[in-house]
DNA sequence: CTCATATTCAAGTAGATGATTGAATACTGA
DNA sequence: TCAGTATTCAATCATCTACTTGAATATGAG
């Protein structure tokens, strides 16, 4: 009790949750996760890796207890195990953004220059969800809309925007939202929308970020 | 923009600051400085490893941004470089605690079998620091007390115990409480304190985790 | 039963990590 | 200025990690 020995593999536990997140790949699955459960392809494909690699990936989340399969026929889906993993990398974004001071640059150059668009916070959109006087649309694919979305969000995946115009209002101010802050979707959707004349904004965090701050959600 | 390297590197500098904390090492170095700064050689001495590599690992801490220095004199005293950071770590152990399955036994064989001393939540503690009718001793050395320790606590480090229990209360519960929740001090001095007939229970957590709350300190 | 598909496993390799050792650097006090 | 102490640096080595490749396993469709 009290030994050296014993005490380094109980740091060294309580750290395996870190090092397993400690991996850009990794870190990828988890936030593609947060959005709901995902098969080995599926993730494989997100995350630009070969399948074999992916699902070793897979292996390491499972071993330190991140994430949980379920088999349907061939294909064998992953979860997060619990909110509190997506809250976890929700912390770890947090604490990079106020201490890695090139951060900003490579969110940059991998999202393109975002000062020109016009954000908002979770705070102001309950204010004007309440207030009625904006749509908000999911700008995410169908099938994360489905696993769960913004009380009173309309799905609008960026791809099929083009085709959608028309359902959209030209009085009220549109807010888009997608996976989270590093997600290219709804930054698009509001550049896209900015270009027709459409007003439009986008929330600066996403789905996960919102149900984890305990605001109305939707889930079928 | 929206380039898989790009979207690689971004990734992979969120993750940095899980992989820096996926050494049980560092995380043993960032859970003594949520208690206070501390020089390289006394950070050495509590992790169990040679000056050298508790340097190097606090280099890895300070590449990432975690950790600030400050010289004085010959010595270099590290600290948080903020709060969140502590936050963070503690999130961590959160999701441990809840995913990782023999986590248990490993604290029970560092610990030693906690099921019978007596523990009390951050929440009872506040209440019955309101009623007024407990006693809060902070078992830690006297320089972490110093630091920051709960507002109304008395500081008694374990080493001291025995020479100071005449300033005991028979009457009134005392209440432990050291650096968080996988410290022995607190632990040590519940089990001494119930050996010579004095009621005692331990705060499930520490002071991090207390200040980490918003609860009421005092620093000096 | 056989074939196609999804996933996992196993082996191999380049590169990273953590610990050790001994030397170099930086500051203090005499 | 010089000796003493705290910290960092540099080189080394065993081990681990991430990715690749190709084969093995498991399920469902026909």
């Amino acid at each position: 009790m009290g030994s050296r020995d014993a005490k380094n593999e109980l740091f060294d536990a309580l750290a395996s949750v870190a090092k397993v997140l400690g991996n850009g790949r990794r870190a990828e699955i988890v936030d593609v996760l947060a959005q709901g459960e995902r098969s080995v392809e599926e993730l494989s494909s997100e995350i630009g890796q070969t399948v074999a690699n992916t699902s070793q990936h897979l292996q390491h989340l499972l071993r330190a207890g991140l994430v949980d399969t379920r088999r349907d026929g061939t294909r064998i889906y992953y979860s997060l195990s619990s909110p509190s993993v997506s809250h976890l990398w929700g912390t770890i974004r947090q604490v990079a953004e106020e201490h890695i001071e090139h951060l900003e640059e490579l969110a940059t150059s991998y999202l393109g220059d975002r000062s020109t668009l016009t954000t908002m916070t979770r705070s102001e959109l309950t204010d004007r969800l309440d207030a009625g006087d904006v749509m908000v649309i999911d700008v995410r694919p169908e099938v994360e809309f489905r696993a769960g979305h913004i009380a009173g969000a309309t799905s609008i995946p960026v791809k099929e925007l083009e085709e959608r115009l028309d359902g959209l209002p030209d009085s009220r101010l549109v807010v888009a939202y997608c996976r989270g802050p590093y997600c290219v979707y709804a930054d698009d959707a509001v550049r896209a929308l900015g270009q027709r004349g459409i007003q439009a904004a986008r929330l600066e965090e996403g789905y996960p970020e919102w149900q984890d701050a305990g605001l109305p959600v939707q889930t079928n």
